[in-house]
DNA sequence: CTCAAATTGTTGTAAAAACAACATAATTTC
DNA sequence: GAAATTATGTTGTTTTTACAACAATTTGAG
């Protein structure tokens, strides 16, 4: 099947051959596109069809408010789905814009169809759908963590708990962050050379360490 | 039976009928309990068997990080659920705290049997999960609201995002919040006082009006 | 109804963050 | 490999926010 190998190694579709693959193809409208860097994948307000998941590449959500401001609220990689908190009560389209960020290869499921059991009632589809709820139930875990953070009242706590939560996840005191700098400043929402002056700072103090998206954080009972 | 009449106005539970309700409750390990005003439902690190719903009452979710600063990230009601996102996997219990506001009856169903399909198969099952992977999903959209306000970049559009957003909501220009100003500063993650000051100068600019708990919002092209 | 407690609005001050501008380093592109 | 672009760290200035203290108002308990 047409990039039966790169679905295979997503986290959803991880346990399903391609044989069962072929029916829920049909069966979840499967269609496969291709995009270049700063190409949209999805415009904020197009109708909430499809499902997208990234198969090969990576995008970023980016979001504009009412007063025509423009930020990114994550990154997607291969393996990670857009779209699946929209549903169909709340048809005032997709909320955001999803934008490749280099050659991507990306495959749309038609929501309805992966919610509902199909006729076919082929045997995987109840499997998907337990993933499926499992990936939205560690995205609010994610979102909650992130909201956590969010409320830290300056630089330093917020940085710190990050890359505290980060070592957690990472079970080492050493680990890479997906961000650069500037990145980081955008995701913890602060300015770039205030972040910057933060860090230095820490640097300084001993209680971090980093290089490039290389970083050390002394263990918390040691500060 | 017991409490059946507080079930059935919950989302979850309305459309389910109190024979279906007596299967279920057996099949859900149900078990009922009160609570007094600041009674700990739950204490973070717990063991995250259940779920549980609200019935009557009311109750916070209460953070303590690392630094051992406390916020408030919600307020439930009656009918909302809490622990849902939590897994078996990450078995690190429970995150936060939930603690009584009030006089609070609280409904605990167990986790595990709540998303596996039960040897009884209760017919209403089925029904159950899908009411609660739409409130995971609503929970989620609601996790990305509030992030977007999270990050503007002033009190200023904090509030007025905030006011719009709840403006749409409710689909009126007047509308009620959920807070008094106290709990609206911790919601949004601002100075009580900066927040007084903020609305003052809104009120003054024409933009927004309110009276204790009633806003009033002119709309967005007016301004 | 009365008193205590909590809420609200205001102000001045201190602290923190954003912003802007720049030099240097690293990375990408052709 | 050279040139252009992007990332990074630093500093000074401006803006915004937090903090503290207070008076006035509202709420709630007894």
């Amino acid at each position: 099947m047409e990039n039966f190998s790169e679905i295979k190694k997503t986290k959803i579709f991880d346990q399903i051959n391609e044989f069962d693959m072929q029916a829920m193809a049909h069966c979840f409208k499967i269609k496969f596109r291709n995009y270049n860097k700063n190409d949209y994948i999805i415009s904020q307000g197009e109708p909430t069809e499809d499902v997208v998941m990234i198969l090969k590449g990576g995008a970023k959500v980016e979001s504009i408010d009412i007063f025509g401001d423009i930020s990114i609220l994550t990154k997607l990689k291969a393996g990670d789905i857009y779209g699946i908190e929209n549903n169909d009560i709340n048809n005032e389209g997709y909320s955001d814009n999803l934008i490749a960020t280099e050659n991507t290869l990306a495959m749309f499921l038609n929501r309805h169809r992966l919610f509902t059991p199909c006729q076919n009632k082929c045997k995987r589809h109840e499997l998907i759908v337990k993933n499926l709820v499992k990936l939205i139930v560690e995205r609010n875990i994610e979102l909650n963590e992130k909201l956590k953070l969010m409320s830290k009242k300056n630089i330093r706590e917020k940085v710190l708990t990050y890359l505290y939560n980060q070592s957690k996840k990472a079970n080492s005191q050493y680990f890479d962050l997906p961000f650069n700098k500037t990145e980081l400043a955008n995701y913890l929402s602060v300015d770039r050379s205030a972040l910057s002056t933060t860090l230095s700072k820490l640097r300084a103090e001993g209680i971090i360490d980093f290089d490039k998206k290389h970083y050390y954080v002394k263990k918390y009972q040691d500060i």
